[in-house]
DNA sequence: GCCAACGTTGGC
DNA sequence: GCCAACGTTGGC
């Protein structure tokens, strides 16, 4: 089982998006290395969802219910599907996760702008604690 | 709105 | 293959 991270601006599709569509097509990545990561996803994994500038947290988990197929309006490019897990008690935001030692090494601090990331299970399951208020 | 940190493009 | 110019992302 692995673990990663999506961005998504709440603007442009938000987690209460992804409740109400019950699943979606994870589209629009168009940077190689997060299409690496898109393509490394079995199902089942899970992926923490993470809304940037507004929110800046983490609010929930997301499974992915589909592994990676070319996207239908861009062939050269991959998608995947995901579905909602679980809505984090508490959102973990950013500054929390800046603010804590053991979280430093975490590919949001230290490569902010990638998209799709990959989360070690020490990271995920340190966040997850931090969710419910540990 | 600004800017740092990238990624991409294109001239040489 | 190098690098300057430009575009994009995302935190502040």
């Amino acid at each position: 089982m692995n673990y990663w991270l999506m961005k998504s601006e709440p603007d442009v599709y938000s987690w209460d998006d992804l409740v109400r569509d019950k699943k979606t097509v994870w589209e629009g990545v168009r940077n190689y290395q997060a299409r690496n990561n898109l393509k490394a996803m079995k199902k089942g994994d899970l992926a923490f969802f993470y809304h940037s500038n507004e929110g800046k947290a983490i609010v929930g988990i997301a499974k992915i219910v589909k592994e990676f197929y070319p996207d239908p309006t861009d062939n050269e490019w991959s998608v995947v599907d995901i579905a909602p897990e679980k809505k984090f008690k508490t959102p973990v935001t950013l500054a929390q996760i800046k603010g804590d030692k053991r979280l430093q090494d975490m590919a949001l601090v230290r490569v902010s702008r990638l998209s799709v990331q990959p989360v070690k299970k020490e990271e995920f399951d340190m966040v997850l604690a931090l969710s419910e208020g540990k």
